[in-house]
DNA sequence: CGCGAATGTAATAGGATATAACTTAAAGCG
DNA sequence: CGCTTTAAGTTATATCCTATTACATTCGCG
């Protein structure tokens, strides 16, 4: 298991660790163009082993495809969890939603290939895609820093999750500036923030005026 | 000008109107599998002309995907046009905002074309694209059906806006099954909708407080 | 009618995915 | 230790797609 990101040494016949490296090279390359920009036949002259070596590792350019965007949301939940661990006068929700938007904006080629193909639709249940998304997500509940309140709280997560994206992509096409110059992106996902704390206090609330009525 | 999804009639040389021929028939591609759905050899066969043809009207294929892109963005707006324009006891804001997420799951495929690929960010100002996606998000403003609130206005266009595609790309990927059963896309989106709502009337009383405050 | 511009065709170059058949080296076993 | 099996890489090739060049046809306008 040599350094993922190396050519193969000239003189020998194997790379080493060609699965890994293809990742890291794909994911480096999307980084700008998206999942357009990955191409095997690219990939494989990079790293100096010969065109169809790939195809050892993965079985079509979509296999590469899922793998790598795999990898992007393992990445994405680490980014989330450093968030969340700084130590800052944000909420971890504040802190975990404008990591969020930074990612999306500076790691543009990545996000898209993350949220915007098909490719995270068609992964089965239970495989790594699918594992990794769901890890994803759950951080998102735990910056709602609540205690369980039923599938309120998963809704919460969803909807904020759902605003984070949206917010993202209509900055990334330039629909955020011209008309709402006065609003940054920052600002439209603290008010974001800002309801989904609202809301849940008031569920909580709300769960225990009922619990008292009902004792 | 014939019509539009015509092949060329054999026996004669020129197609008639083979520019929108494309842009129509590669909408009809994309509806399934989006922009990589879309080839110009494979269209060009289909409408029974060579297979460079399509160039007399397309740069390349990058300018064919921006003018496809333009007319599902026209697509959209009429769709917007049409549910706020139905009687109904919904408000125009969740007539449209339903009628979006409907389009985005049931059109899949063009939905991603617009929504998820550096097409429309790569638009100039002014360009058929760009004026495109201004109609549509006109069309959202006018459906808060509130009069000019400066640019708060212009801020819950955007922020409902926001949320409704993040909605969408989420009910795409099937994140939006298994955590949240018992929360349907549409009560999301019915739940944003009723924010949006709120925030605008206490932003309507707010200002008439000022104005009576400063008269 | 005739000429120029627009539109279409044939031929071809170049790049990408993917497969088949062959080669090398590493790993496991008697 | 040496043999065999198998994982990993190579060369050659088929197929598909984009895009350009040079040539042909037709439309429309003076």
């Amino acid at each position: 298991m040599r350094s993922q990101l190396a050519r193969k040494p000239e003189n020998t016949y194997h790379h080493g660790d060609l699965r890994d490296a293809l990742i890291k090279a794909a994911l480096r390359e999307a980084e700008q163009g998206g999942a357009e920009a990955i191409s095997i036949k690219a990939l494989a002259k990079q790293l100096g082993v010969s065109q169809p070596a790939p195809y050892r590792h993965f079985a079509d350019r979509d296999a590469l495809l899922t793998a790598v965007t795999a990898e992007a949301f393992r990445q994405l939940s680490a980014t989330f969890r450093a968030a969340m661990a700084k130590p800052s006068k944000q909420s971890k929700l504040s802190s975990l939603a404008q990591a969020m938007l930074d990612f999306g904006l500076r790691r543009n080629g990545i996000y898209r290939l993350m949220f915007a193909s098909r490719t995270v639709s068609c992964a089965a249940k239970g495989s790594e895609l699918h594992e990794a998304t769901r890890e994803t997500f759950a951080l998102v509940i735990e910056a709602l820093e609540v205690p369980a309140v039923g599938y309120l709280r998963e809704r919460q997560a969803l909807k904020i999750w759902a605003a984070l994206h949206g917010v993202v992509m209509l900055a990334e096409q330039g629909l955020l500036t011209g008309e709402a110059a006065h609003t940054t992106r920052e600002e439209l996902v603290e008010d974001f923030v800002n309801e989904t704390k609202a809301a849940l206090t008031a569920a909580i609330k709300d769960a225990r005026r009922r619990k008292k009525a009902g004792a």
